[in-house]
RNA sequence: GGCGAUGUAGCUCAGUCGGUCAGAGCAUGCGGCUCAUAUCCGCAGUGUCCGGGGUUCAAAUCCCUGCAUCGCCA
């Protein structure tokens, strides 16, 4: 049997909830690893959630949760997520299991005694606010940018990992192993980074500051901070050093990353396993973002763009292809519903899913549902060598999966798709059905259609797993078998002539954009109506107004006052203002900080509450109250005026 | 500010060493078939290959320069 694969997804950070990107880096693992077990290898899959540091501390407080329910809530958003997306891991790790905090003490132990962590003292710029610290040059006047108070300067001692002692081999291995870091690019991009001096990497926070973390085995006043240990789980969940699985998969690793942690794991990661002694990975696979475009169709249908209600809405096998087929790997796409329903049309539905029926109907219609004899020098093999169009698709379609590039390899099968629709039409199995003399040789053409069918459901398999298994069965044999059998995708002539098949059934509905559009209107009607217009006014009426854009410094509730919160804004005056605005039912004190607002800035000033409000916050109102503020959709100088 | 990537048909993109390289899919128009999910097949277009300059017998392809977008670094 073929050596074992091994693919991991990040484990996802547990300060947000579930999205696109998230499913797509999961998809991809999931699709590579069903490739690899197709092929025959054993395959196992990992993936998980983060769950330590301040960022999740800081979001468990904003949802006024205990720590440890929060990561157990948003932990299991992302568990629950993955089966709906037909996601076949073996393994769901959190950095708060027990096994994996061994395991990341053990390591630190190790590399500590092998003298690759040290002890020290500096001195940098820290902000209470943020409780972090800042670069000169991070800062705007001097400033933090988010709280615009001056950091104060203060001494700390840490942990540092000797990273720099491992720049040299880092360079040499990544220039010696071509698609160490795939594609390319950005194997260049590391490589440019380690052009400059490498510098040590920090690798604790004192528990004063932070103990949502696991504590330094040989130091108990500090907690080692994020990336020792969220990088060390693809082996931890292995059960590394001693454990079986650790010994069989490893060899095989490889990892599947967005391009925002490469850093991480193309630098931090491999240096920390070649001094922990750990072998390197074979392949950090990185791809790139998708851009979440508001579609025309999604206004007019009046829904919400949210690619995973989309998932739900067209299917989760659709949104798979469409999400494998659409991004070139490693370069960034653009998701828009459009362009999931012409997908799901074209390729789905008229291409593969018609060309599935209309040949499966006709092996009824004119072999009475069975597969046929195969006379392989009558089939037109002269002119199609359909034969020979399979076995280059297949080896179009490994050399791509092989390298992450699916969507040549889907491309590949689709040509080969495309080339048996062609067959059908040139054949014409109708008319051979119609002369008694051409009986043999209907039956030749019926098997290889067949067969190319058997080939395109084991090539598809990895993408769109549910369907792949319904076209496996409806040509009579069982998904099963068919799946263990990794020769038999390399192969033509598999199928046994006098095999019964099934029924043909609709793979993917195709969607009619015009019927959906009709019935959104509805829907459009029931909203509610916008108020009457205001009397008309001139551009001079409207010039009085003076709209300035602030910046929120502080909100905080007015005592005694249901509505209203008293706001500092800063309007780039020397000063900044108080303003009082009446949006404590929509809105958080605490979430309003740092937010950009419109303001009249020249309205006469009026008491609220025993307060002066200097000035007014334009927000959007229904009969309700408020519902959502005014900004500008770039960040701007506060004071910026508007017209 | 430094380094790098990208810029090709309405849209998404492919174009390996300079020499049928002006292409594919989708969308559009016309024609054909009837096995099929009104599907499929064929034909037809449209391009200052980002602008400008250069090397060459020959440049989408190499060099210089400008513009635009994006990324990494500072």
């Amino acid at each position: 049997m073929a050596s074992p694969f091994y693919i991991t997804t990040p484990i996802y950070y547990v300060n947000a909830r579930p999205h696109l990107g998230h499913a797509y880096t999961t998809i991809v693992a999931d699709t590579a690893k069903r490739y690899h077990q197709l092929r025959g290898q054993d395959a196992y899959f990992l993936t998980g959630t983060d769950e330590h540091g301040d960022k999740v501390v800081e979001a468990a407080e904003k949802e006024n949760k205990e720590v440890r329910d929060y990561v157990d809530m948003i932990s299991g958003l992302f568990r629950n997520l993955w089966p709906e997306l037909l996601i076949s891991n073996d393994q769901f790790i959190r950095t708060t299991d027990a096994d994996h905090i061994k395991v990341v003490q053990e390591v630190l132990q190790k590399i500590y005694d092998n003298g690759d962590i040290y002890f020290s003292e500096y001195e940098g710029l820290y902000c209470f606010g943020c409780e972090r610290f800042y670069l000169e040059r991070e800062l705007v006047d001097g400033k933090c940018p988010d709280h615009e108070v001056e950091p104060k300067k203060i001494k700390e001692s840490n942990y540092f990992f000797r990273m720099s002692k491992y720049q040299d081999w880092l360079i040499d291995h990544i220039k010696k192993n071509p698609g160490f870091i795939r594609p390319q690019r950005y194997a260049n991009e590391v490589l440019s980074f380690l052009k400059e001096p490498l510098e040590d990497l920090c690798i604790s926070r004192p528990k004063t500051r932070l103990t949502w973390g696991i504590d330094l085995p040989f130091d108990e006043n500090y907690v080692t901070y994020v990336w020792f240990d969220a990088l060390l789980n693809y082996a931890s969940a292995l059960g590394y050093p001693e454990g079986e699985k650790f010994q069989k998969y490893w060899p095989g690793v490889q990892h599947v990353v967005a391009k925002d942690i490469l850093k991480p794991h193309g630098i931090y990661w491999p240096t920390m396993m070649k001094a922990a002694g750990i072998p390197v990975y074979n392949h950090l696979n990185v791809h790139g973002y998708w851009n979440v475009a508001d579609s025309k169709m999604s206004k007019s249908l009046g829904n919400v763009v949210e690619p995973l209600e989309l998932s739900k809405k067209y299917g989760i096998e659709q949104f798979r292809y469409f999400l494998m087929r659409e991004m070139t790997f490693g370069l960034d796409s653009s998701f828009s519903e459009e362009a999931l329903v012409g997908r799901i049309n074209s390729d789905l539905a008229n291409d593969l899913g018609n060309l599935f029926s209309r040949v499966v109907s006709m092996a009824h219609k004119f072999c009475k549902g069975t597969v046929p004899e195969n006379h392989p020098d009558l089939a037109f093999d002269s002119d199609w060598k359909l034969s020979d169009a399979a076995m280059e698709a297949v080896e179009a379609y490994d050399l791509a999966m092989d390298e992450f590039q699916f969507h040549k390899g889907l491309a590949a099968v689709w040509e080969f798709i495309s080339r048996m629709n062609k067959y059908v039409d040139f054949t014409a199995p109708w008319v051979l059905a119609k002369d008694k003399a051409a009986a043999a040789q209907l039956e030749a053409v019926m098997y290889n259609l067949l067969e190319g069918l058997r080939l395109v459901a084991g090539m598809v398999w990895p993408v769109l797993p549910n369907a792949a298994e319904t076209m496996v069965e409806r040509l009579g044999l069982n998904k099963d078998a068919f799946l263990k059998d990794s020769a038999a995708l390399g192969e033509w002539g598999v199928l046994k002539p006098g095999t019964q098949l099934q029924k043909a059934v609709t793979l993917f509905p195709r969607i009619d954009v015009k019927k959906m559009e009709e019935k959104a209107p509805e829907k459009k009607q029931k909203a509610p109506k916008t108020p009457e217009l205001k009397p008309e006014i001139d551009i001079e009426d409207f010039g009085k107004v003076d709209l300035r854009v602030g910046t929120i410094i502080e909100a905080q509730a007015v005592p005694k006052a249901n509505k209203l919160l008293q706001l500092t804004v800063d309007l780039g005056e020397p000063e900044p203002r108080t303003v009082v605005a009446g949006i404590a039912k929509a809105f958080e004190p605490q979430d309003l900080a740092g937010q950009q607002v419109i303001v009249v800035a020249n309205l006469k000033p009026a008491k609220l509450m025993g307060i002066t409000s200097q000035g007014m916050v334009v927000a959007a109102v229904n009969k309700k109250g408020v519902i959502g503020l005014s900004t500008v959709n770039t960040p701007v100088p506060p004071g910026t005026t508007l017209r």
